[in-house]
DNA sequence: TCAAATTTGATAGTATTACTATCGAATTTA
DNA sequence: TAAATTCGATAGTAATACTATCAAATTTGA
């Protein structure tokens, strides 16, 4: 990908938070610094008083913006999750042939994404993290309602619809593209889990060719199996 | 499987406890209950106060069999690995076929588990919405040294392992056995996550036999596709 | 079967967490 | 420049995640 940073402004729904975080030096504050503490730590030990000490401000201030920090680390799983998208778009864009267009995504899905070394922006390699070491159950307390599952996972949802559109047409004879889109993407999740934390447990080793080339095989299209 | 319940004894790792719950009454109580709460609560929700409570019994008592409630939420979901296990060797013994007994076990790891209807037992029907519905990472906390982690995932290990095997001829191709199976597994705990708590995010419903034809068709062998 | 050891229950207490409420100061907006 | 909004500071509450102590009950084993 080149370094097109043109910040396309992302589109969060209403009900993932309590006051825009993107609508103020503060709010946008809050969202970097809990980034970095998430990733590192882990949401159990992450708390707004921990937050607003780290920033600095109060908690108060930080409640005005998100009810809780299960629904702020949801709000940071979404920024991911359109950001993926995003890339996802980018890098299968004007590719026509079907098979190469579902393997640029895989590529895509593949990558550790780089540390954006300070641009006084969110980082999203750590971002990546923090969603990778969380897990996806993480973002959706048994809690909520049908309305707010539907806000807690529109990002996650269309992520799953551009990728089932790609597969769509490499995958034609499978009968449940959504369901092979959240495979794909969980299972390649799952394996930077194990590779992060638990390398005992899987034998594709942290090189990110050999996690492309394990998922590819896995995934590829029946009548493209070598 | 037919109704042998022999009361397979299992074996845990002597990290998953302080004091093991099955040397006592009151300890496999603890366990007996704690499944029920957390399958319908949730872990977030779920407190040592109100497992005594239940019990009843008290907080001390609890606390003298686990160091707290995640790792007694490792210890169940140990449990239910090492069922699964169990259950994967028995549905696949004098199965001489490498791929019937991949997909006996496919079968296998696709069932939900049925209500054992008061066994004065563990219900392992709600076992595994428990351990569905927590999802992998909820069983490794960040903290954990390096043989803490060892001790939390064996049952795991075991599960996986054995799985391999079978992948192991069943796909002779494929060069990372161990990361098929959790891919496998993981695959399959999703689909049944999604079923449960999200079912506009994927498109395989509920039934038993369409998530199996659908898992069937992604994981079964290049060879032996259609 | 009785003494010793172990296990449990009951109570108390502490530090932290997850909030909610209030109010004045600072800043923005109109 | 008045009004509205936002923020910081402080206070307070109920619940959580523990730890400690001690007596009662139970188990063990000589």
């Amino acid at each position: 990908m080149d370094t097109l940073r043109s910040h396309v402004s992302l589109v969060f729904d209403k009900g993932l938070y309590t006051k825009d975080p993107m609508s103020s030096a503060i709010g946008q504050e809050i969202i970097r610094q809990s980034v970095e503490m998430i990733a590192d730590k882990g949401l159990d030990q992450f708390t707004f008083k921990k937050l607003a000490q780290q920033l600095p401000s109060t908690e108060s201030t930080i409640y005005r913006y998100f009810q809780n920090k299960h629904q702020l680390a949801t709000y940071l799983a979404s920024y991911h999750w359109s950001q993926m998208e995003w890339r996802l778009a980018f890098a299968t864009a004007n590719i026509d042939q079907d098979i190469l267009r579902f393997e640029k995504a895989l590529r895509e899905l593949c990558r550790w994404v780089e540390d954006d070394i300070e641009s006084s922006h969110i980082n999203e390699a750590k971002l990546q993290r923090m969603v990778i070491t969380s897990g996806f159950t993480t973002f959706l307390p048994l809690e909520l309602n049908k309305s707010e599952k539907m806000a807690y996972t529109s990002s996650y949802m269309h992520l799953l619809k551009r990728m089932s559109l790609i597969l769509q047409k490499s995958h034609r004879y499978c009968k449940h593209p959504e369901a092979l889109a959240t495979a794909i993407i969980e299972s390649v999740h799952h394996q930077m889990y194990l590779q992060l934390h638990t390398p005992h447990l899987t034998d594709v080793t942290s090189k990110e060719q050999q996690l492309y080339s394990f998922i590819h095989q896995i995934f590829t299209p029946q009548s493209h199996k070598k």
